[in-house]
DNA sequence: ATAGCCTTGAAT
DNA sequence: ATTCAAGGCTAT
């Protein structure tokens, strides 16, 4: 989808002149990767003209924060500290030009106290890695067909009337039976408005382009600056070497809101496990004639677990606001990937190759797995494991693992969807802030979130082997009645 | 003082 | 050799 080329190509100039056999030059012009330059200078709105003290200003934005700095020139205003600073009128108020300056995220320590000119400092990283992420966007932003920042056209108002739901609504009532869920009991409140707090991190006017970067707080000034003027409170040694000083104690970039909304709803484990492990106990200590196998029991447990991913569905943003009847066509779709998934990134946090770990925090070993179970399962079993190797190997994080558990939910044509505008925008949203949180947190890896997106194929392959192993197991009798696993394998199959 | 254009030079 | 974000220069 995204790859490394694309970003690349950012590097390549604009104009092209190519030559054709006759000899005659022509101009190709590469509209497909339109500079970072189109953007606005977030202090004046004027043309931007390249990276300057942190971030895309234009020229003279960037000669006048140099001149401040340089020059220790003090301003003061004559109105309220809050004068409008646009290409026009920027020249009236240099205080609050420069505050602007200071707010929009400039840098004092880039300023030179040295003066010396040409060569690179420290932030010749920090805007290659920002263009990436620019670029990314743009790709992200071609490949959905229409910008992130548009609010969907149709917002349709929040289902409220269950009355017709069948399956979904079922499993809400079962789950009122059970030991209280936080996810659940505490009716998450993020947003009144069905499309989230305007704050979220891809709505926001796209100024400010290091905003994951920047200090919010400059009035602190505990940063480190080059330049041993008065705008630092530092004025104990100021190293020439600063830059990487205060780079590295920079606070992290901000993990988008998106990904914290999905952080918040992720069950709590023990809790998931506690019940889980009841309800198998319960199943076992009910009659002993019809006491499960280690089969049955497994069977079972996934059900547990299907159950549990459900309850997650229904309180997950974005999903919540869709009706039943979307809602059933999502899960029919995925719910043998995200179990996959459930299991893969438990392993994951396991971290022992030699053995899995089930919900209910009984380990199994490979071993006795190799010998006890058929072929096929533990062909299941080898394929999830390299899948979790890989993931380990990308190092896949916890806020990931929730993106990718949401893309899973929505990973799906959503034109069969009749609220296709919304699945759409939140696949969008989902999509963007992974991006921009492992741009902004693994760096180093620039090829990271399509690396991940590419593992899911993985899961999907996964979890079409294990339906197909669990239907033939259903066929031959194997599966407990009354299982859940079954009814989606039907459904799906009807 | 401003802002457009010029020169510089470490990193690539 | 090229890039491009620093500082410098200068007419307005």
């Amino acid at each position: 989808m995204l790859s490394k080329g694309e970003v690349d190509c950012s590097c390549l100039s604009q104009d092209q002149t190519l030559e054709n056999s006759s000899g005659s030059q022509f101009k190709v012009m590469d509209y497909s990767y339109d500079d970072d330059l189109d953007e606005l200078c977030p202090v004046c709105g004027d043309k931007v003209s390249g990276y300057h003290y942190g971030l895309l200003t234009c020229e003279s934005c960037k000669g006048f924060f140099k001149r401040t700095v340089q020059n220790n020139k003090r301003y003061t205003c004559t109105e309220n500290q809050n004068c409008k600073i646009d290409k026009t009128q920027r020249k009236r108020c240099p205080y609050c030009r420069f505050q602007k300056c200071l707010t929009v995220g400039m840098r004092l320590e880039a300023v030179r106290a040295d003066r010396m000119r040409g060569g690179r400092n420290k932030f010749g990283p920090m805007y290659k890695r920002d263009r990436a992420l620019k670029q990314q966007k743009k790709a992200l932003i071609r490949a959905n067909g229409f910008k992130l920042e548009t609010v969907p056209q149709m917002v349709s108002p929040v289902q409220t009337d269950y009355a017709l739901s069948s399956n979904i609504h079922g499993i809400h009532s079962v789950s009122k039976n059970l030991p209280p869920n936080p996810a659940t009991m505490t009716p998450v409140d993020y947003d009144r408005s069905p499309y989230g707090a305007p704050s979220l991190g891809m709505t926001m006017p796209n100024h400010g382009a290091l905003s994951g970067y920047h200090y919010s707080s400059f009035p602190n000034r505990t940063i480190k600056s080059e330049y041993p003027d008065h705008y630092t409170n530092s004025h104990e040694s100021v190293p020439s070497y600063a830059y990487s000083d205060a780079y590295s104690n920079s606070p992290l970039p901000d993990i988008p809101e998106v990904i914290l909304k999905l952080l918040q709803l992720e069950p709590d484990e023990p809790q998931v496990k506690a019940r889980i492990m009841t309800c198998l106990q319960q199943e076992q200590g009910k009659n002993r004639t019809e006491k499960l196998n280690t089969f049955g029991l497994m069977c079972k447990m996934a059900d547990q677990t299907l159950f549990s991913i459900v309850e997650w569905a229904r309180s997950c943003i974005f999903f919540k606001e869709l009706e039943v009847g979307d809602q059933m066509i999502l899960l029919h779709n995925c719910w043998s990937e995200l179990l996959v998934f459930d299991h893969i990134f438990r392993q994951l946090q396991h971290g022992k190759e030699n053995s899995i770990l089930l919900v209910t925090g009984q380990e199994i070993e490979v071993s006795t797995i190799a010998t006890q179970a058929g072929a096929t399962l533990n062909n299941l079993v080898l394929r999830a494991r390299d899948l979790i190797i890989q993931l380990h190997s990308l190092q896949i994080d916890r806020q990931e693992f929730v993106c990718l558990k949401f893309l899973i939910l929505f990973s799906l044509d959503v034109k069969c969807l009749k609220n296709h505008n919304l699945a759409m925008s939140a696949q969008e949203k989902v999509n963007a802030a992974l991006l921009e949180y492992t741009l902004c947190h693994y760096p180093h890896c620039v090829d990271k979130f399509r690396q991940l997106l590419l593992r899911l194929t993985d899961v999907r392959s996964i979890s079409m082997q294990a339906e197909e192993y669990l239907y033939q197991k259903h066929l031959s009798g194997e599966v407990p009645s009354n299982n859940l696993l079954i009814e989606m394998l039907h459904a799906k199959r009807a």
